[in-house]
DNA sequence: TGATTTTTGGCAAACGTTTGCTATGTGAGC
DNA sequence: GCTCACATAGCAAACGTTTGCCAAAAATCA
């Protein structure tokens, strides 16, 4: 069925729900509380009403139900200036999740890249301000604010992922960050390890500083001094993995004393630091055992297969959005400690006793 | 029911126009004019309003506005159902450079993700029918309908973008797949290959139709006879990447007269094939030479680094945007041929002269 | 100075829903 | 038979903008 000529709602756009109302012979009001309220309406009455609509592949329109009723159906992701790592499918994971749990809810999801620049914080303010979300998912540090106006202080409900916000009184959707990297150091000691060369992402960035932590108390916890434990890179934003990775290789042939495990702190890292590592004759693991962060799926083809903390994406965004609805259903709700999703810890071939 | 006129602009949400107007000490309408038609209003009428706007914080309510003006700003792109790859960061890329050029535009940007389900369908619909988006971007082969409504006979502009859709009408951003991996092919016969394994992505799927065809070409345009190309997989989505790539090694272990070069229709598959083949003791490049497509980043920290044809993810979706602001300014405009955006063949360590 | 044009600002009617309140109809209780 | 309660449907008033049309003011011209 497509076009009906019973009556002549092709005038503008679609058909009205006027031109429902004509058709199934009841008033509009009827049709409204028919489509949308349960128990108000004759069934039989219903049955006409929803008849007629199909017939006329009647859609409300969105704009004027979320004018009305004062509320959108949206809800936004607000995410970090660039989009794409190396290997890492953390976005594309995220994205997926959330907007298949939101899509189960209701809610559309709309895209806000958060850049440096002072326009795109002026758009995710005027998104927020101008009603066209009803909350927010935040992946960014950084919360919006230009010209007196902060996403801070709306009502707009918000929820923090993968960046543990708790102190700016956001809820908070995390991993174990610093449980697994002592998890995962705890093992490298196990197999006998005794010097490690960490590698950092961006300094005093919440990721590097559980992460390091955690590779600390490790050593500590095996009564190792924290001095095992040398550093490279600091200066470069995660998207620079390997950049830091071929960085932290160099890094790794002037050490003197040289370490026999590496803590890298993502997959890219990891993989360019092996890589050239690699080149210059060291093998791994006879040589040199490496672990990583983040359990991106092409690990498992490395050479060796690489070990690494695989980070649950797909669950934090289910619980994130789940959180976020919870806000926005009940009212004010606010949350001293983040919710915690485990990682998992993924023990490949790139992880063995030292040699000597 | 509470209507007070008189009520403080503070109890129900933001600040209205209406308040703006008091305010500055003028009529609604002018507040309006102010801020959107640049000619319409006194400079110094101006000036007054936008300070009071400023000082009240005032956001214009995007659902008003996009009632009474009948469009929307904001532009959906529909997903294929998983989001994402091994180490490919298409949707990222493509996210990214859309967004940006739309919100350069003023436009903001939905996800839509189209899986086999009804519901995800129906919702797309919804989006379209509902007036919730002016225009779409997508990147599945698949037009959503259902129930009689179907994207396709909506007045919504929509663009494709990596397959090309002319066929059905829909302007169409793609990239030269079939002359890209000519290319590649013709490249690897010039190095003194004879025998090739192509390691397909889904049979009928347009890319891999495409990428075949390019490989066909190359061997006829030698003079070789097309037996020369063995086919592995064709079962499985790109998304399986991995799988297909492990399959292959599979079947290339079997053929009896052995392909010298690899054509790998994603990286993913190039990855874990070489992966497997390097595992069961065969030398890339000296035993096999391998190409794929994706241009995937992590090629250059492969080992060895893998040769591959990069997709311009970012320039497509400048363009693609380009196109569907183009449709949606000026009305109704067919294109009967797709736009293309060349990819960038790039040459590294894997491909090599065959050692025999 | 009066008539004509050009600016500029205001009134009020849309836009397509939802929803409080009010009719109307129907069955039960007295 | 009359009232009361209850279920169902309709009227009309919002929701916060934009914009066609007109009035007032200012500027130009005769």
């Amino acid at each position: 069925m497509k076009n009906n000529k019973d009556m002549p709602p092709e005038e503008h756009g679609g058909p009205l729900m006027a031109d429902v109302a004509r058709l199934a012979g009841v008033a509009i009001s009827t049709v409204s509380r028919a489509l949308a309220n349960p128990g108000r309406v004759n069934e039989k009455t219903r049955a006409k009403i929803d008849a007629a609509a199909k017939q006329l592949g009647y859609t409300p329109n969105a704009m004027a139900r979320g004018l009305r009723v004062g509320k959108s159906n949206t809800v936004m992701i607000i995410l970090p200036g660039s989009l794409y790592y190396g290997v890492s499918q953390v976005i594309p994971q995220v994205l997926q999740s959330i907007n298949r749990a939101l899509l189960e809810n209701g809610y559309n999801l709309m895209i806000a890249n958060l850049g440096r620049d002072a326009d795109s914080e002026r758009h995710i303010l005027d998104l927020a301000f101008g009603g066209t979300v009803r909350g927010a998912i935040i992946l960014s540090s950084k919360l919006p604010e230009v010209d007196g106006r902060s996403l801070a202080n709306t009502g707009l409900p918000i929820v923090s992922m993968l960046l543990d916000m708790s102190a700016a009184g956001l809820p908070s959707v995390v991993t174990n960050d610093r449980e697994a990297v002592r998890e995962a150091t705890a093992e490298m000691i196990r197999l006998g390890h005794r010097r490690f060369l960490y590698i950092a992402g961006p300094e005093d960035n919440y990721h590097d500083v559980e992460r390091y932590a955690g590779a600390l108390q490790a050593v500590r916890e095996a009564g190792l001094s924290e001095e095992v434990i040398s550093r490279s890179g600091g200066n470069l934003d995660y998207q620079e993995g390997f950049a830091i990775g071929t960085q932290a290789a160099a890094d790794f042939a002037r050490l003197t004393d040289r370490p026999t495990a590496v803590i890298a702190t993502s997959d890219d890292m990891a993989i360019s630091f092996s890589s050239r590592i690699q080149r210059s004759g060291l093998r791994i693991p006879e040589d040199l055992s490496v672990v990583s962060f983040d359990g991106s799926p092409v690990c498992e083809f490395c050479s060796p297969p690489l070990s690494t903390i695989s980070q649950p994406f797909e669950e934090m965004g289910q619980v994130a959005v789940a959180r976020l609805l919870d806000i926005i259903g009940q009212s004010e709700k606010e949350w001293e400690t983040p919710i915690v999703v485990r990682s998992r810890f993924i023990l490949r071939e790139s992880m063995a006793p030292p040699s000597s």
